[in-house]
This record gives structure tokens, sequence and C-alpha cells, in this order.
DNA sequence: AATATTTTTTAGGGTGCTCTAAAAAATACT
DNA sequence: AGTATTTTTTAGAGCACCCTAAAAAATATT
């Protein structure tokens, strides 16, 4: 049994860890869990002998394989009720993240089942993040940002990665949501701004937007 | 601002004051929350410096309005979700309890509404109890406990006035649900147990559990 | 390579909620 | 009324999670 605070620290080592491919630092950790370093070392040494993660002393610490299913678990039931929030009770794509952070501690088994049920087994929740089944496996296709694609590439915009309201209203507000499909024009050389085409109408988008928007393409 | 403890020793007061009318003692407290007489002792002084509840040594507590009011929304919300996961999630009536004690401390003023706007604008939960509005009022018509019904009358369970899942899962097996027609035949005297139609169906509920059996009647 | 800087850890402390043991007040008994 | 019992409160302490300040280790600079 993991304590409220517990789920939070092992999601934010998932998450900053790319769901386990790299180390995370103790100072990365603090700044996302918006605590200071010291209380990260506390944490993370009682992470460590529940064996979620690895830690070892100044080097930061790595996720292990329970770790990695408990965290999904947890993001699991994150976006399943993110994706009832909007195609049950009519939320905005870009308002559901906060109350999602609450409702993914909800400790009961049955009931998320049951909410997979009654969504009908989503495999993707509102933002195009993928979610994990029961079992922790994630059905994701590869995904490019759109900083890193070239002038004539085609593809569909499947996820933000920012939980940023005003950014994610901003996305909103231009109609780029996950499920649109985008062609990209042209990228200015001064800027990195890059030149799209989303439902035949053109735009430009910062490149510090594009790093956040990934694509599926073919 | 609340923690999800002084929502719940709030919570507590509320019922076992029978909804503001009687004092609560500091041992019924601390027998309802589980907790030792000397943990409720500092808790109430913490509820009365925010002026939830009034807070006289030796004496006991009583809750304010505001306190009813704060109360109310929490089961506002209890009821909601129990009202979601047996219409909504395929839960049966008896095992929705422990869950919503989970659900009922999201906060999120839209969610509870948006919730309520989907299920229809509920007044009663599934187990028959009123549930308040978003100004607190409760809806609820004059309930008499079973044990106290002559032979001879008729109404309808509305609500039944336990958490006891063992409890529940009975009264689902003899059929005694809220919203169920229901007469009584007759009284034995030797044990005080009541003879009773359910559904064209005869049966004996003990005086225990016939406590806990409220009816509304013509 | 020695020193300066940055990162991380340790040590010690604070708050919220819980406990036990002892003291104080209220209540019950003779 | 005076004593015994029950209830409640106070005092002091523990655990989870957070902090600051100082020490230790790793890294960068000259």
């Amino acid at each position: 049994m993991l304590s409220l605070t517990e789920e939070n620290y092992l999601k934010a080592v998932y998450h900053l860890s790319d769901g386990g491919t790299r180390s995370v630092l103790t100072n990365e950790l603090a700044e996302a869990m918006q605590n200071k370093a010291a209380s990260v070392t506390d944490m993370v040494k009682k992470l460590s002998v529940k064996e979620l993660i690895l830690y070892e002393r100044y080097y930061g610490v790595k996720i292990t394989l329970k770790g990695k299913l408990r965290a999904l678990e947890i993001i699991r039931k994150h976006r399943l009720w993110e994706t009832f929030l909007v195609e049950k009770l009519g939320f905005n794509w870009d308002e559901v993240h906060e109350v999602a952070e609450q409702l993914e501690h909800i400790q009961s088994p049955r009931l998320i089942d049951k909410l997979d049920e009654y969504l009908g087994f989503p495999t993707a929740d509102p933002h195009g993040d993928p979610i994990p089944d029961q079992n922790g496996k994630l059905k994701s296709l590869p995904q490019v940002a759109l900083d890193q694609l070239k002038p004539g590439s085609k593809g569909m915009i499947c996820s933000v990665n920012s939980n940023d309201p005003d950014l994610l209203k901003y996305l909103d507000k231009i109609g780029a949501r996950p499920g649109k499909k985008i062609e990209v024009l042209n990228r200015e050389s001064f800027d990195e701004s890059v030149e799209v085409l989303i439902e035949k109408k053109k735009l430009f988008i910062s490149k510090e937007v594009s790093k956040n928007i990934l694509l599926s393409v073919k």
C-alpha cells in the first residue's frame, strides 16, 4: 500500500525517466514535485526500500519493473478518468488534468475495470496519450515531435506533451487537438517556427510549442 | 480548505448529531472515527477554531450552520457518486459505500455539478437517502422505521440506515431494496420480529434489522 | 592538480494526526 | 455529602512528510 505522496513521487520518476529509460537526478525530482532536494532524498530512500526504484547515493534513481507496473496502474487510472470527464461529463480536454490528478488515487480495482468497460476500453486519452491495460501494456505508435519534421511531411496529432493549461487552451483555440491531420509547409530559419496546415487553415507555430506536439507519421 | 481528516470528522459529527439536532460526545466521536478520545479532543479544537462546530470542554460538540453546510457538501458528493456507481457502472447498491467514501473528498465543484447533471439531478441515492442540492437543501419525506409500524401498515422502503455490507447483502438477498413496497402483516411478541410482505413474498425480519429499514407511509 | 562550484546528503527541526499515561472534571453510588 | 467510577482533557511522544543549514561528494574551472 502506497501513500498518496509515494504514488505521486513514483509517477514523477516514471515520467521523468521517460518510462524507465533514463536515470532521474534528485534535483529533477525536487523540481517536478515542487519540493526541496532534501525531502526527495528521504522519499527515494523509502521507495527504494519498497523496491520500486533503485537508489544510488549521488547518482539519482532508476525505476524497477515492479515500480514501473505500479506507476502504470496510476497512469491507467489517470487517463481513464480523463477520458470519462471528457467523453461522459462534457469537460474540455484542456480542463481535466487537475481533477484526474485527484481521481487517480482512488483505490478500487473493481471501479477502474468497470470504468474501463463503461468507456468501451479506450486505448488513448483525450490528449492522445496511450492508456495502459490491466497488465500495464501500452499500445503506442511511434511518435515524432513537430519540431523534428521536414516541410512536406504529413501526419496526425496524436498527443500533446504538456499539462500547462495555457498551452492547451492555446492549442485548442488554433484547432491543434489530438486526432487532427496536420501538414508541415515551411520552417522559418530565423526563429525555427513552423508553418503548418490544419483543417485547410495555415498557421505558424513557434519552436517552443512545436516541441510539445507529437505526431504519428506514415 | 479542510484536510481529508477534518472532512471525515465533520461528517461524523453531522451524522451522529442527526443533522445537527443533538450534541455529540467525545467518546461517541472516538468510537465512530475508530480513534482514541484524546485524538478527538485535539481535532474538535481545530474544527471549533474554524467555526464548523461549537466545542465546550467536557460537554461535547454541536455543529454550526457553517459546519452543517460544509458537511452537506460532502454528503452530496458521497451520494451522487454512489448513484453514479450503481446507475452507470453497474455496481450493486450494497457495494458502493467504501468507494464513495474516497470519492467524496475529490475537490472540484465543477465536477460534482456536471456529475449531478449527467445523472439527471437525482434526489435520492441507491439506499434511498436524499441528495442535498448545491445549497445543501434536502428533499426528505418523513420516514418511519419498520420496527415502529403496526400490523396492517403499508409503505415503501425509502432508505436503509446502515453501511454494514453484510446487512446490505442480506437485505438485497431478501429483496428489501429502496423503492420496494412493503406491508406489515404481524409482529411476534416473543422476539419482536416482524412478518412482512414484499413483492408477494412473506418473510420475517428481526427486531434488530427492522430498526434499520426506513419507510415512507401514506 | 588544486581550487571553486554545483549537487546531494545528513542532521536537526516543524506540523498534522495519532497514541499512552496521568490529571481533571463530571457523574453515579452508597 | 462524600467516595468511587466514568468521561474528558492535558502532557508528552511517535510517525509521515516537509523544511533549513551544514557537510560531503561529484563536477567544472583554472
